[in-house]
DNA sequence: CTTGACCCGTCTACAGCTTCACAGTGCATA
DNA sequence: TATGCACTGTGAAGCTGTAGACGGGTCAAG
């Protein structure tokens, strides 16, 4: 039987996120000393260690609460895939956002060589790697045709404006 | 002069939203109807806009009060850094959540065309425009010595773990 | 029995809003 | 003029998950 300090040493979480956790209901100790102190059997370990798992996985505590107090098998490949959606929408934010920042950033700095050094830097480098014009080409036709969604992301990562964007998509055709 | 629910709807926030920008202090109406209503002048809706602009790179509403506040032109670039930084940890966090559930989902299915695939895309497309193992490896060096920052960039583009990325980047020294 | 390390419950704070409750305004129509 | 509806005002509370502070009780060792 632990006390609250100690587990919450034991997973590295701090004594008010157990208190949080009681307070919600999703981990209750099973126990109270003559003192009235929390105490933590060896359920409420697992528990909290199964806790701690989801967690990981960003899922919301209300959602844990449901995956472990309702254990349909359903229930828990349901709450993932949603996740992995809010997880999706989550990155194309992140993302939306990096570019906004690196355009805000190329235009502060002194007006002009900024953005285009991407697209210069990027090309020198592989320049200096024996690629020709030519091969670069080539290798953004294959890429459109193998994965266009990919080869837009990229060509966004480089900032190339979205007029120059069209006319490499189209070289293919 | 406009009143507070026309500006909301102007730039597609809701009134509270505004209301709240009031009373932190980051956008004040620069005057008021005889009925007390908050009127917006000219001036209020330029800092909106720029409010908005900064908004949507994801900078907190503490950052903007200072960028728009304190006109240092240094501030900015390091408000946009700190962000770029910041928004580099909330990917590899995002990453990390999307393999646990992916794992936790039986690791059967991956996520649509996302994450363990673009590495191998990328070769792919590489390896079929004549690079080799070692060619690439090189590219890389040089990339991390040139341009370590929009290396990381490229790297986080890919998707590639943070563990990884680590190994790669020290492929130099 | 004292000391120090723990624990109790409760409260506050964080970001960025939203929602509610209740009251006053502005304008058009009957 | 009265009525009605859409709008506005202020203030407070709620949300998510966690951290920390407070004043005071509890436990074990010395």
């Amino acid at each position: 039987m632990l006390t609250i300090g100690r587990l919450a040493r034991q997973f590295g979480l701090s004594r008010s996120t157990l208190l949080y956790y009681d307070s919600i209901g999703l981990l209750s100790p099973s126990g109270r000393s003559k003192g009235d102190y929390r105490l933590y059997g060896e359920e409420d370990v697992k528990r909290l260690a199964r806790i701690c798992a989801y967690r990981e996985a960003g899922i919301s505590l209300k959602d844990i609460i449901r995956l472990l107090d309702a254990p349909r098998e359903s229930e828990l490949a349901e709450v993932l895939e949603q996740r992995l959606e809010e997880l999706a929408g989550a990155m194309d934010t992140l993302r939306n956002q990096q570019r906004i920042v690196a355009g805000l950033l190329g235009r502060a700095e002194l007006p002009g060589p900024e953005s285009p050094m991407d697209k210069k830097i990027w090309t020198d480098l592989l320049a200096a790697a024996g690629f020709s014009e030519q091969d670069m080409r080539s290798w953004h036709i294959d890429f459109e045709r193998t994965n266009p969604q990919k080869h837009k992301q990229f060509l966004d990562f480089l900032n190339i404006p979205e007029k120059e964007q069209k006319i490499i998509r189209t070289w293919g055709n």
